[in-house]
DNA sequence: GTTAATGATTTCGG
DNA sequence: CCGAAATCATTAAC
């Protein structure tokens, strides 16, 4: 409201005075009493005028400074120096709009009526613009900020330089870890697609800043002959750097792209599988065979056997997935595998046994493992090395005697499925509905799908 | 090239 | 979310 008044107030007469005159009475009477203000303000009206009608090249002239840079260079004050080189570039203008520009870029009252104008204009500006200046960060360039951010495109180099990353990506593979052939060249790849929109993003960066330096040159030389406010000048790089930034956010979105496609050709075509390496599935087996009635690794030994293994816990869960699934569909093809780990694991826990406690019984339920992961159902060792004892295989005393007493149950046959009707142990803890069942509830028993070997129970001999 | 083995994924039920 | 079952896709042996 004050605002408004006030420039009214400049327009209407007092255009000689800053605003912050225009309160003050007395200076307004002070420049009345010079007796030339009116006389002043037409002058300079009228000077703007003629310039209004100037001919087309003398405005191309004037708004192109840095082709003719010392034109009219005395900026407020009347510091003439440019005044020498007027003759070499100057010469295509006339003599008497020269006269006229360098009248009016000198008179004393200039100041002042450039900052009306400015104010003027301001509002003009803001009233046209409204309020849509300052917009909320565009939530898409965000999307794309955080997308780029997780993926390790943007943000803090990981493991130094992006050649290096790819490097170290395959100095990784050192461990026995597996997949990280594929996975290192995934991250070469994507250490290329960072290194490219790194130097983009950078040439961008270096032609916005350039772009706007040079427009904020022309407009601090031209706010020398034209009424430009700083704000103004602040508005225009706003609006430089808005138009880069959407340059920058389709620099962004075709990186994500091609991180996107990228990840669907390597990442996700991860059934590019490997094999685990030997010592892996030992253990996995080793571990399977030894909890065959109960075959579910509980989550912390997951972890440990993915640790052991050098795999993730995922994975060790669809090995015992598929391990489950398929031991139970063909029983008699796991045979031999069984037996062998069942031989690993009693010969483990036999050492172990016989070190911990030679005199006392023998059957010490956690003492039997062969890992750090303790052996909860020690029967299932004893249960496969049933049928390997009758081969002639040896077993450490201390085993034996369990072994034993499995023999008074059951009859040795190189057959898995004749435990069925004895109720003692089964092989495969697996109920009528064919699924794993807790030990501690021995199975309802119907005869097994028609496995090899021929069944026969003790009782029934 | 064929085939078995095998790790991963998908589908479905609880 | 877990596990069973089916299925896919690759590896390795022949």
């Amino acid at each position: 409201m004050d605002d408004q008044t006030r420039m009214l107030a400049g327009l209407g007469g007092l255009g000689g005075l800053t605003p912050a005159d225009v309160g003050d009475p007395d200076s307004v009477r002070k420049q009345q009493s010079l007796g030339q203000p009116q006389q002043d303000i037409g002058d300079i009206l009228q000077q703007i005028m003629a310039i209004t009608d100037e001919s087309l090249d003398e405005a191309q002239a004037r708004c192109w400074p840095e082709e003719a840079p010392a034109q009219w260079g005395g900026t407020d004050g009347p510091s003439e120096g440019g005044g020498a080189g007027r003759g070499t570039a100057g010469g295509a203008l006339p003599l008497n709009f020269q006269h006229r520009k360098h009248a009016l870029n000198c008179h004393r009252m200039k100041p002042a009526l450039f900052s009306v104008l400015c104010e003027i204009k301001e509002k003009t500006v803001l009233s046209i613009r409204g309020v849509q200046e300052e917009d909320p960060p565009d939530p898409q360039i965000m999307r794309l900020d955080n997308m780029l951010l997780a993926e390790g495109v943007s943000g803090p180099e990981k493991g130094g330089g992006s050649a290096a990353a790819a490097a170290a990506a395959a100095a990784a593979g050192g461990s026995p870890n597996d997949g990280s052939i594929e996975h290192s060249d995934y991250r070469a790849k994507l250490a290329q697609i960072r290194q490219i929109y790194h130097c983009e993003l950078e040439k961008y960066e270096q032609a916005c800043s350039e772009f706007t330096n040079h427009v904020m040159n022309l407009l601090r030389e031209q706010s020398r002959t034209r009424p430009i406010s700083p704000k103004e000048i602040e508005r225009m790089v706003s609006i430089i750097h808005r138009k880069f930034s959407s340059i920058q956010m389709q620099l962004k979105q075709s990186t994500c792209e091609a991180v996107m496609i990228l990840r669907s050709r390597f990442l996700d075509a991860r059934r590019k599988r490997r094999n685990f390496n030997k010592q892996a599935t030992e253990v996995l087996n080793e571990y399977f065979y030894s909890h065959l009635s109960n075959p579910y690794p509980s989550e912390e030994a997951k972890e440990e056997l993915a640790k052991k293994c050098g795999i993730t816990v995922s994975q060790v869960s669809n090995w015992f997935g598929n391990k489950r699934i398929r031991y139970k569909k063909n029983i008699g093809k796991f045979q031999e595998e069984a037996n062998l780990y069942a031989v690993k694991t009693a010969v483990d826990a036999a050492n172990v046994s016989a070190q911990a406690s030679q005199a006392n019984s023998p059957a010490t339920p956690n003492s039997g493992s062969s890992g750090s992961y303790s052996l909860s159902h020690t029967g299932d060792a004893y249960l496969n090395l049933r049928s390997l004892n009758g081969e002639g295989l040896s077993v450490a005393p201390s085993l034996q005697q369990q072994v034993d007493t499995l023999h008074r149950a059951t009859h040795l046959t190189a057959g898995y499925e004749e435990l069925s009707g004895s109720g003692l142990f089964t092989p495969h803890s697996l109920d009528a509905n064919n699924s794993w069942q807790d030990t501690t509830n021995p199975p309802s028993v119907t005869s097994p799908p028609g496995g090899p070997g021929s069944i026969h129970s003790d009782t029934s001999n």
